[in-house]
RNA sequence: GGGGGCAUAGCUCAGUUGGUUAGAGCGCUUGCUCGACAAGCAAGAGGUCAUAGGUUCGAAUCCCAUUGUCCCCACCA
């Protein structure tokens, strides 16, 4: 192996080799260590139909940020992944299958072989997601992977079907529910978007039928009126008050029906009389209820019209819309049509339109449940991150309505419900019981599936070992936080928290973090239909992963959305490639010629004692930055941490460390030279380890090649994380470096402003007092070396300045450069002239604030101060300004 | 119908309890093959923080209103 880094940073060379290696070594297992404390996050399970899409990636970059950064702290840190068994996708990919190859439906097939081909199906593909979610760097326990319907989560969702419908909290009952039609089952509440479309108000004539007038109803959906039970008119409204308790007729047919009073109708919208259809509309169906009306369906599950439409039946309800319109208008009932926006709801999975139906179903009873779930959130127990979500958590909640969870499918965990063949009874067993046990006949299972969510809600404790109380689940649960994004805070996050509390009496975790979309550059929601995804795994092959993870999880607030931009992808890419030839650098100065170590001075007093300003001035600053870093990520603050490693290893330690130690490193004696070893492996090795949560497989990479110290981990990702230390924050020599930079930018603004090329070597001379003249004295070595200088001539008296000279003018000191052939005094002035407005309006500013009475007495102290200082500073360099800027004019 | 978010440089976005000369990346201008790096180095230009009020000694930050924009929820007369 090579002893030091490849020339060009290429990401594809080593990634994979070492995400084999930690997972071989069996660096992400998680220990039930005692001596430590858990850390817990469970993978959202992505569906074993689905491909690695942004969202995944983002979601669980910010996992892996979490856990990496928790693990380095010293926890033991589960990220337990998992893949879930997604009914309604997966049986609709392997009904779709067994057509193709075998040119049967399921029912053709049977339940049992049906149920063979799915795991089947699930044995193929189930396992393609987890391979593209380890090219993404996760640190996820795979020893601990788990599904949705392993035998483990089975049990759970059996047993805790079983102890809801104990506690009466899982009923079955013949209520409205949501139907789609294509993909032939019920639908939860949140598995219906609604989309406002184009659509038309039909006006139709119901006939009394006494012959009067009767009454003109307003529909959307005429096909529904072979259900229509009654004509239901406000109470109050004068317009129809003495048509109460007569009869129409529904037009073309010979169905009479009541017009009754209730308060639901809205006078002002339709001609406010409303057709009522218990078994085709939620509304319509309490007004069925209140009224002791039959509830008559017209529609079939597969959204053909049944008898009760006459000579439609038979007919897609689509087109049986078309021709009974017509046949209305042609018999002179149909009034006249409006064109209308129409909030329609679609079915999640498949889009089409989902039908209210009248149906015998499954469902939790929430009111109850929802209780605890909402007095968690309240009492601030369970914390939302960012917390504007915890509104639309509570919001949610307190309007929840009792959630269907069979589904008219086979693929997924069946409902433990048992019928007696002969008799009424029925049971709910996790066992399946024998016979009958009133009357001893056969018993046949219910033949529906649990929705998914059902299985998912239970996913945080299910996959640690519940129901049983396993080693595991006493250790790790419960859960530290949830990562997931705000489209499934309904479908997932809320189930997942009442679940929890009812079955093991505890939050599934502490803390709920949210995050926002990934969107495409343009703004627009990723989708497969619009064809606007982006492929992490192109992006991984491209720009690496690490660039991918930090692009993500940096340059964003948490909580918003993201565009994704190649070129923030690039500028990760590029800062990769930064921290690359750094570490080049480094290892370059560590090695012989034999490729061998050279000596390092050692971890100690001594060491401490040579090292230099700017030693100690790299050191504070990374020092700095691991207190910082910390504190945001305790905030969920993530973009903030990964920009100020950033900022340190870039602005800081590219910039000017590597930049200030070169000369050391090129003409120092070997002791020197040791020292500046030990602090260049030191301060890698630091940003090395705030990086790596960030970009794993890169500062992994670059760990290898470094030198270990003898408690070493073999792995960087199992290094401990760096600790702020208050003793290594070295004021004074912060002071001197910095005042040194400042001298450094003044005179190459200079020099780029009299085009002195940079190859040439000018003069300067420096003019400072007291221990300003100190402070700038000690940095004289790097003003030469970095603003490249042939000498520095230091005075305390300005009768030492030429006159033919350019200047600039720095808070406790001043700049000449005395070449003669450089100077343009219209530059120069024109720059002075523009420092002194500068300096005017600070002071102007600053003086105003003094001048308050009330700021000087209500402010706190420090701000005061530090105004009145910044007020001595900018009067001390107006002046001086003034002075030159007088000089200046003089020449013109 | 109800609720929420957002509005800061040409573009994409940060700005953590109100107090710095309001920042970054990209783009733009100018100059650089000096022994880590042109995926780079150096120096710059560019913003009345959507608008109008209010609170405060002090507002990009808190409150109210307006405008624009995006989203979520809601039983399709």
């Amino acid at each position: 192996m090579e002893k030091n880094l490849a020339k060009t940073y290429d990401p594809k060379s080593f990634e994979e080799r070492i995400y084999a290696r930690w997972e071989s070594k069996g660096a992400f297992k998680a220990y039930r260590d005692p001596e430590k404390k858990p850390y817990t996050i469970v993978m959202p399970p992505p569906n074993i139909t689905g491909q690695l899409h942004m969202g995944h990636a983002l979601d669980q970059t910010l996992q892996d940020v979490l856990i990496r950064w928790k693990r380095m702290q010293g926890f033991s840190a589960l990220w337990l992944p998992g893949s879930d068994h997604a009914s309604i996708a997966t049986e609709v990919k392997v009904v779709e299958k067994i057509r193709d190859d075998e040119g049967k439906t399921k029912e053709e097939l049977g339940r049992e072989e049906f149920l063979k081909r799915a795991w089947e199906w699930k044995r193929i593909y189930g396992g393609l997601i987890t391979q593209q979610v380890r090219k993404l760097g996760n640190s996820c326990d795979w020893d601990r992977e788990r599904f949705t319907m392993d035998e483990g989560c089975n049990k759970a969702v059996i047993e805790f079907f079983v102890r809801l419908y104990e506690r009466g909290l899982i009923y079955r009952g013949n209520r409205m529910i949501n139907w789609c039609p294509v993909c032939g089952t019920s639908l939860s509440d949140a598995e219906v978007e609604h989309e406002d479309k184009n659509g038309l108000y039909w006006y139709f004539r119901y006939p009394a039928t006494d012959g009067g007038a009767g009454i003109v109803v307003a529909t959307s959906r005429p096909e529904t009126m072979f259900g229509d039970v009654a004509i239901a008119v406000h109470p109050d409204d004068e317009r129809y008050k003495a048509l109460i308790g007569s009869f129409v007729k529904i037009p073309l047919t010979e169905r009479e029906i009541p017009v009754i009073a209730d308060t639901y109708p809205d006078r002002e919208k339709g001609t406010g009389a409303v057709k009522i259809t218990p078994a085709h509309d939620m509304n319509d169906f309490e007004v069925g209820e209140r009224h002791n009306l039959d509830k008559p369906s017209c529609i079939n599950e597969d959204a053909t019209m049944n008898g009760l439409a006459g000579k439609y039946e038979g007919m897609d309800r689509f087109e049986c819309r078309k021709a009974w319109v017509r046949d209305l208008a042609e018999a002179g009932y149909l009034v006249k049509t409006e064109e209308k926006v129409i909030p329609l709801g679609g079915c999640y999975r498949c889009n089409s339109a989902v039908e209210p139906m009248l149906s015998e179903q499954w469902f939790v009873s929430m009111k109850e449940l929802a209780v605890p779930a909402i007095e968690a959130a309240k009492s601030g127990e369970l914390a939302h991150v960012p917390d504007k979500f915890e509104k639309i958590y509570l919001h949610w909640l307190e309007n929840i309505r009792d959630w269907c969870i069979s589904r008219q499918l086979w693929w997924g965990h069946r409902i433990p419900a048992y019928y007696c063949e002969e008799c009424e009874e029925m049971v709910v067993s996790a066992l399946a019981p024998a016979e009958c046990s009133k009357c001893g006949g056969a018993m046949r299972q219910d033949e529906d599936a649990l929705d998914t969510w059902f299985s998912s809600a239970l996913w945080p404790f299910s996959t640690l070992g519940w129901p049983e109380k396993t080693e595991d689940l006493e250790y790790f649960y419960p859960t530290d936080v949830l990562v997931t994004g705000y489209d499934i805070i309904f479908f997932w996050v809320v189930r997942m928290v009442f679940s929890a509390l009812e079955a093991t009496g505890e939050l599934p975790f502490r803390y709920v973090f949210v995050h926002g979309l990934v969107r495409d550059g343009e703004g627009q929601k990723m989708s497969k239909s619009a064809g606007n995804g982006i492929d992490p795994l192109e992006i991984i092959d491209q720009f690496g992963a690490d660039a991918l993870r930090f692009m993500l999880t940096t340059g964003i607030s948490p909580g918003n959305d993201m565009r994704f931009k190649t070129d923030r992808l690039e500028a990760s890419r590029n800062f990769a490639n930064k921290l690359w030839n750094a570490s080049r650098f480094v290892i370059m100065n560590l090695l012989d010629d034999e490729g061998n170590f050279k000596e390092m001075a050692p971890e100690s007093p001594e060491t401490l004692n040579k090292l230099r300003d700017e030693d100690k001035w790299i050191i504070s600053k990374v020092n700095e930055a691991a207190l910082y870093v910390t504190s945001v990520l305790d905030k969920f603050e993530l973009a903030l941490a990964g920009q100020k490693v950033y900022e340190v290893i870039w602005n800081e330690l590219c910039d000017w460390y590597i930049e200030l130690v070169k000369g050391r490193l090129y003409g120092g004696s070997e002791e020197e030279k040791a020292v500046c070893r030990y602090v260049l492996v030191r301060v890698l090795k630091d940003v090395l380890k705030m990086l790596h949560p960030f970009m794993p497989f890169i500062t992994e990479e670059i760990w290898g090649y470094l030198p270990k110290e003898g408690n070493s981990e073999e792995f960087l990702m199992l290094e401990p994380w760096p600790e702020h230390n208050e003793a290594l924050n070295y004021e004074d020599e912060v002071k001197r470096i910095e005042m040194a930079m400042e001298a450094i930018r003044n005179i190459r603004n200079i020099r780029a402003e009299a085009e002195a090329p940079p190859s040439r070597k000018l003069r300067a001379v420096i003019y400072a007092l007291g221990d300003d003249m100190e402070c700038i004295k000690a940095g004289e070595e790097h003003i030469r070396s970095l603003a490249n200088l042939s000498d520095i001539e230091f005075t305390g008296d300005k009768s030492n300045v030429p006159e033919e000279v350019m200047s600039a003018v720095m808070s406790r000191a001043e700049v000449f450069i005395p070449q003669g052939d450089l100077v343009d005094y219209r530059a120069e002035y024109d720059r002075l002239s523009k420092e002194k407005e500068r300096l005017s309006g600070e002071i102007e500013r600053i003086g105003g604030k003094l001048a308050n009475a009330g700021f000087i007495g209500k402010a706190p102290e420090k701000i005061v101060n530090d105004e009145k200082e910044k007020l001595a500073k900018y009067k001390g360099m107006l002046e001086k300004v003034l002075e030159r800027l007088d000089l200046a004019e003089k020449k013109l």
